[in-house]
DNA sequence: GGTGAAAGCACCGAGTT
DNA sequence: AACTCGGTGCTTTCACC
């Protein structure tokens, strides 16, 4: 839970491998003018200080028909039902992110569907779960992702 | 933005792919009973079609010191000014995700941030941008993310 | 904590079925 | 389409600094 100790070396290979995972240790050893086998010891130790949890492929959900995104905020009858419900949302596969939140909602999640009738389906599972009120869905006309390379820059600097 | 034809094989790649990056394309060939050489032929396809669009690290943000995460509706004064308000939120690092919706709000966000104050001036910015008049934030107090795999899994139990 | 070289593999393209 | 095979280059280890 702690802040971990990353000097600039470890930052600038995060952000290489941040862009892309497979780029090969020897350039990012050329490109820091470090050795290959340093770079493979300081990425081993980051895994094992569990800062690198793992690495993961990014897909284009529109190529694969997954076009639609929805935000669905949960309204619960009482806040200890939070657990079962969570529960419950997560067994959901389309449901791809899920929060407990403070103030209006209980639950707040993301769904990935289809289009709009499969996302009614999902929806309709989600007002189905003991416990669940009432659910108020934003639709996505358009998401826009900053992603991860531009978070570490952003904490990089700031160390 | 059509749908993609992609068979049981290559979406046991990708599953194997989304788990881990790294995985080499050897074990990968040994676990489908095929060649090396034919996953390595079905990888480069799905990339140059475009489905596989990247790799990134998964990082554990909170040993980062960044373990406070809230979504911010904001409100805008006129629909037309949704793509100007947009680049400007898109330009503040710490804002993750940003969608347009229809419903409630105009534009919606997902910020990581380190504190309650970093959030504090991250959603003042927000607040400051032209056209915005007002913000509704909801604070994550646990985030469970059902990651890609399962999402995977369910396309090709669909399809 | 870093290096550099060497051994072990993986990648990847060419040619074949 | 998929396989085999060989050259090339990456990873990983280890003795040394």
């Amino acid at each position: 839970m702690a802040k971990f100790k990353l000097d600039e070396t470890d930052h600038h290979i995060l952000d290489m491998l941040i862009e892309n995972t497979r780029t090969p240790f020897t350039d990012i050893a050329k490109r820091l003018g470090i050795s290959a086998g340093t770079v493979h010891v300081r990425v081993k130790k980051m895994e094992e200080a569990g800062i690198i949890t793992g690495s993961s492929l990014m897909l284009d959900y529109k190529k694969l028909g997954y076009s639609f995104i929805a935000y669905v905020g949960i309204f619960l009858q009482k806040t200890s039902q939070t657990q079962f419900v969570l529960e419950r949302i997560n067994a959901i596969p389309f449901i791809t992110v899920a929060h407990v939140t403070t103030g209006k909602f209980n639950i707040f999640c993301k769904v990935r569907a289809r289009d709009t009738s499969h996302a009614k389906e999902i929806i309709y599972m989600i007002d189905d779960i003991d416990g669940v009120t009432r659910t108020e869905t934003m639709i996505s006309l358009e998401e826009s992702i900053n992603d991860k390379k531009r978070l570490m820059h952003s904490i990089f600097q700031e160390i």
